[in-house]
DNA sequence: TCTGGGGTCCTAGGACCC
DNA sequence: TCTGGGGTCCTAGGACCC
């Protein structure tokens, strides 16, 4: 019985987002990103695309490449998780197993398209892509096969705003032509191995003995990448199971050369982990900090404690612990940190009994105050913003003490733009989310 | 102009226990 | 006087993904 697998894929996600919710920049070069100068391209419109600007190229080259009507926000990843949201609940609605890679991707396997001919799938998906562009106003490319690689290879190749179904029985003459790095697993590393020995294409791999692929890429990675390179891949879509890490990360504008700073930095760094560490409501065991010095070379500490805690005094603690000091081994340009070994607290009333709650102390370590509510000190490009009597909008530039906003959300259509003294008091912090409307 | 931030999975060695 | 083997946990590093 066929088999049918299917990889969803949102076009130019983080940037559509933005052109959707801000329709004056659809059609326009947009990029998404952080601005310091060591920011890199999170998401690239597709019109960006044109000038050679592409996704994880740093910032200040992508600046230079991008035309005069181009622009350049911060990411607001409380929008795309919303987004995200939308479009996964209409696929949910007629595959109800997805396995989510990310905010802008995911598997799934119809019930409905088991057994399915090449017709049915072809006319599922296509409607399926209809429906999320009629009721979330995003373009989602899908790639359809008898496996999730094939899956994810066609979503690829119909990109963007397109779709291919993969007829059952064709997968190894589809895959033998495409270079080896376009299997999922596949990088840099495993590219260059398989050079080394002559293998450039999947067909090349497909055709290479078992013996011979496990020595290249060693066991598990060997045997699982030839068998996929050959088209068979029985792999489950499956919901991904639980977390199992959260971390934060930061990498600095300019190195830090001394354990004072440091120490701050990731005591901060520590609050912004923890954050993610209460949301996804687990206790963590282990705490990881990492280091990457000046010449890109990253080093890992980590301790695992007794207990498990969500504790923030405590696991600041074991982070500062686990420091080293810059000044043996020269520039820090990143810090992180993350919590592992994660399990559900138990609220189980003997064992709180048996261990004794944590001292007042627990306050050493604070979060930021919040920021305020009302306006901020300065407005930035990018920033949400809400007008006693305009509404929802967005800054579209700022300078010189003065702040133009463009007024407009996801069904307003173009908005117009006004220009306000910074300081105007009609002019609020934005909520995200009211650019949905 | 250098190279983000958030994850998963795998490997390998040593400690430790039976 | 010489020295098992299996299993699990911890630590560190690295490949790869979006």
């Amino acid at each position: 019985m066929a088999r049918w697998v299917i990889h969803l894929d949102l076009d130019a996600f983080y940037a559509s987002a933005e052109q959707l919710t801000r329709p004056t920049l659809a059609g326009r070069p947009v990029l998404v990103g952080g601005t310091g100068p060591r920011g890199v391209v999170a998401g690239a419109s597709y019109e960006s695309r044109a000038f050679g600007i592409r996704s994880a190229m740093p910032m200040a080259q992508a600046r230079r490449l991008l035309p005069a009507n181009g622009v350049i926000v911060p990411p607001r990843f409380r929008v795309y998780e919303r987004l995200s949201q939308e479009v996964f609940a209409v696929v949910t609605g007629v595959a109800p197993v997805l396995e989510k890679i990310s905010l802008d991707e995911a598997f799934a396997e119809p019930p409905s398209l088991t057994g399915a001919s090449l017709d049915e799938v072809t006319s599922f998906c296509a409607t399926l892509r209809e429906r999320i562009r009629a009721e979330t106003g995003l373009v989602a490319s899908i790639g359809a096969g008898n496996g999730k690689q094939i899956a994810k290879i066609a979503s690829d190749e119909a990109k963007p705003d397109g779709l291919l179904v993969v007829p059952q029985g064709t997968e190894r003459e589809f895959l033998a032509p495409l270079p080896v790095r376009a299997l999922w697993g596949i990088g840099p590393v495993a590219e260059g191995k398989l050079r080394f020995i002559g293998v450039q294409t999947l067909g090349q791999l497909a055709a290479l003995s078992e013996q011979d692929a496990v020595a290249t890429l060693g066991g598990v990675v060997g045997r699982d990448l030839r068998r996929l390179a050959t088209g068979f891949d029985d792999r489950p879509v499956a919901d991904r199971g639980e977390t199992k890490q959260v971390s934060a990360e930061t990498t600095f504008d300019t190195d830090i050369k001394d354990l004072t700073t440091l120490r701050a930095e990731v005591r901060r760094i520590a609050v912004g982990a923890h954050k993610r560490l209460v949301k996804a409501e687990r206790v963590a065991r282990t705490v990881v900090i990492k280091l990457r010095h000046t010449d890109m070379h990253t080093v890992t500490r980590s301790e695992t404690i007794s207990a498990p805690t969500d504790d923030l005094a405590e696991l600041a603690a074991v982070a500062e612990r686990l420091l080293l000091d810059p000044a043996e081994f020269g520039g820090i340009r990143l810090a992180g940190v993350a919590y592992s070994g994660l399990s559900v607290p138990h609220q189980d009333a003997l064992f709180s009994l048996a261990v004794p709650s944590a001292p007042a102390a627990s306050t050493v370590v604070t979060a930021p105050a919040p920021a305020p509510a009302a306006a901020p000190s300065e407005w930035r490009q990018g920033d949400d913003v809400v007008h006693e009597e305009l509404g929802t909008g967005w800054v579209q530039g700022a300078g010189h003490g003065r702040v133009t906003v463009r007024f407009e959300h996801r069904t307003s259509g173009p908005g117009v733009a006004r220009t306000f003294v910074q300081e105007d008091p009609a002019l609020r912090r934005g909520d995200p989310g009211d650019c949905l409307k």
